[in-house]
DNA sequence: GATGAATGAGAGTTCATTCAT
DNA sequence: GATGAATGAACTCTCATTCAT
């Protein structure tokens, strides 16, 4: 048997080991015994446990995001292109939810090397978003300058939205919707949302109560 | 040193180090040195490594909860309402970064007991939101009625929306927005956008491309 | 409470789990809740529980001697002693069951000074037993001389029959015979045999096969 | 080192200590020590503690009974198939005095599933006992019907005696008679005594004195 | 290339024992 | 006289990791 083969095995069935038990409470006789290998292979393709962590994170966190990088085309409007980027992420973690597990819990739970990965990957989505809402902020007529902190908050509460909706499409209950309806029901609280803050309608506190602190 | 002082210590160096390193990998030795005990008073009070993690949760739980309830006046209007329940939640995430950890990734690792745990303290906040948003889908004048499951969706994308921005907020350095601004930023997307979702303004799918999938 | 009647409960809870669990596997936690007593005082009357052991076995090895001694009359024949004796020593061992386990098991597992104590008692009734044995066989008419090392044997294996009888009738099955039974057969076999014994009637080998070794 | 060997030296080592100390008292350090190996390797081939124990017990009874069977020639007369059996037998626990202790002490030390191996096995003696007693009862001319519970006493007390003059001959010191000694004392108390038995003699108490209960 | 055999280090847990009050 | 509070030491057991073959 080939060793790309073998390795691929090895790395599928660590995957969903650390999925189920996470970092520290998975067992490499268990992930070997789920890879069919035995356990100085392992070592000898992948070196050590942590490797094979990282090797699990990074697979899984470049097969997401290829997955919305080629769902999106770079030259159409940025309201599409984020729908269409909403939906491959919906899509793509519904279809592989040991991998997102991993990416979305697993790796954050194992300090420095592992949550800065996991870290950097979200940083570069939030980055898009940041882009995408840029774009559309300029591209609106009246539109009102957002600080640039206010957008980076926008994007990470787009993609916690996107996160959470991922989560719960994926979790235990009958209910789960489609990534089609996940990613309608975001786009359009979200969108909307922003075009009208980018048009200067904001929510203000009413002015007789007086918000402590 | 009575029992209780001691037993809070030894919680709050527990909650330290399972936000550090999860539950698996947190050792009790580290949890007994930091909270200036040994190890077998420890296990005299607190019974087993699994129960001292669940009083973890449960604590820090029931501690966020009651940050958030008593901030929220019961009478006032719903947007007044997820306003100042937004700010006790970032206020309350900011002040304890390490239970939130445990909250938000921790306790999610370690399977069946406690994820339970937190899966009904998301429920219970989801809940409330649901309501909120049903509050004012109803008072809107011209209103358009959001089927159910929609209603849960937009909860659970705002309350990862909140989840994220805690995150960021507690994130590695310097650009961590207050409690306030944090707030702000979410209320303006959300509740702007949903006042319009509700007065039956919704993002389309430009026709002239066909959506894959 | 006086000193007297706290030591005897701490006695009495300390041989039950003693005989249940045996010497290592008993926790002094148990034994205190049982005595109703907490455990600095044990330590403080019993001092280790070392000592508490022992003074469980010397108590329990003296109630059973004596229960026997006083059961025996001095000047009665030796046959009539040796009834007496064996009655008072079942109808002990089936009163006392927690005081035999411990005699009779426990304390043979726990090296060095204890199996001491118990080897003692049970030289002490061998030595009896021996003495038994002699003045029957001095008293037969025309005796033949036993060797000394085969009437310790005899009295061994008198009181191993004994002991093995003690432990049968305090057995599970509900067909426990009582002392007076358990004692006629023991004697029934061991005195007739003996009688014959030192009159010359030997079993032998069939001398056709040689028995190898 | 193949397998097979390492795992008897381990038993060998736990049947040593075992005896020794207790089931409770002996520590698996202690037995890795002895049997030059590393703790992991006995847990990964033994499983635990209370496996190795039965493992241990296994063992012996099978090696006691199997050389015990191997001495008796199925169609012998009754009195042979005793005497060899009771030689074998002695002589057995004379050569494994470390595997005799942890059958005849250790293992009703330690509750349910291994005083049931012995007890098991010592029934399995009795019951050949008993059918001997029988078949020698049967074969005598004027023989008196002894009822079954007299029976079972009897083998359990012929047991129980052996048991005894095992431990006797395994005892402290120089005094240790040789297997064949010992079987000799017992058969000529005990077949002597039986055949008396059966042909009607007994020992009656002296009509004049009453015993008490 | 592949594996049975083996282990150092460290995990959670329990216990007999002792102060300060 | 009696106890709640506290611990050092030792236990069973597991794991990531590496040879010799």
């Amino acid at each position: 048997m080939p060793r790309e083969v073998r390795e691929r095995q090895m790395i599928d069935a660590a995957v969903r080991v650390f999925a189920r038990c996470g970092y520290s409470a998975a067992s490499m006789d268990e992930i070997a015994e789920l890879a069919g290998a035995s356990k100085p292979l392992i070592y000898l393709y992948l070196n050590s446990k942590e490797d094979l962590f990282g090797t699990c994170i990074r697979r899984e966190a470049e097969a997401l995001l290829g997955a919305v990088r080629s769902a999106v085309e770079p030259h159409a409007p940025a309201d599409r292109r984020l729908w269409d980027g909403l939906r491959a992420f919906f899509a793509h973690t519904a279809a592989h939810p040991e991998g997102w597990a991993v990416l979305s819990c697993r790796a954050r739970t194992h300090g420095e090397p592992f949550d800065q990965v996991v870290a950097r990957l979200r940083e570069e989505i939030v980055e898009v978003v940041v882009r995408l809402i840029e774009e559309a902020a300029g591209a609106a007529p009246g539109r009102t300058p957002l600080v640039g902190r206010e957008v980076t908050g926008l994007a990470h509460a787009l993609v916690g939205a996107a996160e959470a909706l991922a989560g719960w499409a994926n979790g235990p209950a009958g209910a789960a919707p489609s990534a089609k309806e996940t990613a309608e029901t975001l786009m359009n609280v979200a969108w909307v949302g922003l075009e009208n803050l980018v048009s200067g309608r904001r929510w203000g506190v009413a002015p007789a109560v007086s918000p402590a602190g």
